[in-house]
DNA sequence: TCCTAACTTGGACTTTGTCTAAGTCAACAC
DNA sequence: GTGTTGACTTAGACAAAGTCCAAGTTAGGA
């Protein structure tokens, strides 16, 4: 994430505050927050930033592809900045903690050619669901 | 889904006609209605059913493992009644449209030990992402 | 036929996200 | 360093999706 930013100096970005804390914010592994997350941790940093802005900025990273959507629940939506990396979600049920996966293979060598309906392919989103250890423990 | 209402009675649902008629809407396959959907379609068999009823219902329906929540896209949940047989879904990126499919193999069997965090793991939801061909041919 | 707990209703409310008009400022030119 | 300008930010109104509640209705057993 560090070089994010002079990546999107290069793409004709204008670097305001605003982004930088934004793109600050989102540093990191295993980070799914929600636009409001995000917004709620900018203003410690910039008190006068605005949900707004944050909604623009997260949807301007999105587009450019430095940033992933994850629809995990159908409540908010939940940002992951590790877009450079192919990866999955595991997803406890129980507190709802989000996790980086790898599986092995290509998920779409899965899917046989009479199950794609004249489909052009582009990509697969896997949600595993489970228990984590926590919530494994709470509830015996 | 014809059996769908004797399998509630069993359970001591009280069978409304309100009730019916939302599990009438549902009937079929590769139905993937949105709540509001599911009321506008339940508005014409019972024009004074409400959405606060459809709302209940669905979730209830999806209590008890008769329905499937699916949210392929952040925005409005989808109701999906194909919940006695294992699928995941395709989904086109230029129109929405949602097929149900039947990849090959356990998709939880491509999870190493190592990338499961200790997590209990209870299923794996796959979307295909791709254009339908419609779209395909709308777009050269 | 009556009774009652379960169900339904309309509307207020919450959460999440989008839009707009007016004000501000980063970056370039000089 | 200063000025300029279009891109950026802001507050608040608005919209969509979903939840909650008190009051009224009703399915199904007695």
């Amino acid at each position: 994430m560090s070089d994010l930013l002079e990546r999107l100096r290069g793409r004709g970005w204008r670097l305001t505050s605003q982004r930088r804390v934004v793109a600050e914010v989102l540093d990191g592994e295993h980070v799914h927050l929600t636009a409001d997350e995000v917004h709620a941790r900018a203003v410690e940093r910039l008190p006068e930033i605005s949900r707004a802005t944050v909604y623009n900025t997260l949807g301007e990273l999105v587009g450019l592809g430095e940033v992933l959507e994850v629809a995990t629940d159908g409540r908010a939506k939940r940002y992951d900045p590790n877009a450079h990396h192919a990866h999955q979600h595991l997803v406890c049920y129980g507190c709802g903690a989000i996790r980086d996966v790898h599986p092995e293979g290509d998920p779409l060598a899965a899917l046989p050619a009479a199950e794609r309906f004249g489909f052009t392919l582009s990509g697969a989103e896997i949600t595993y669901r489970g228990l984590c250890p926590d919530c494994s423990a709470a509830r015996p």
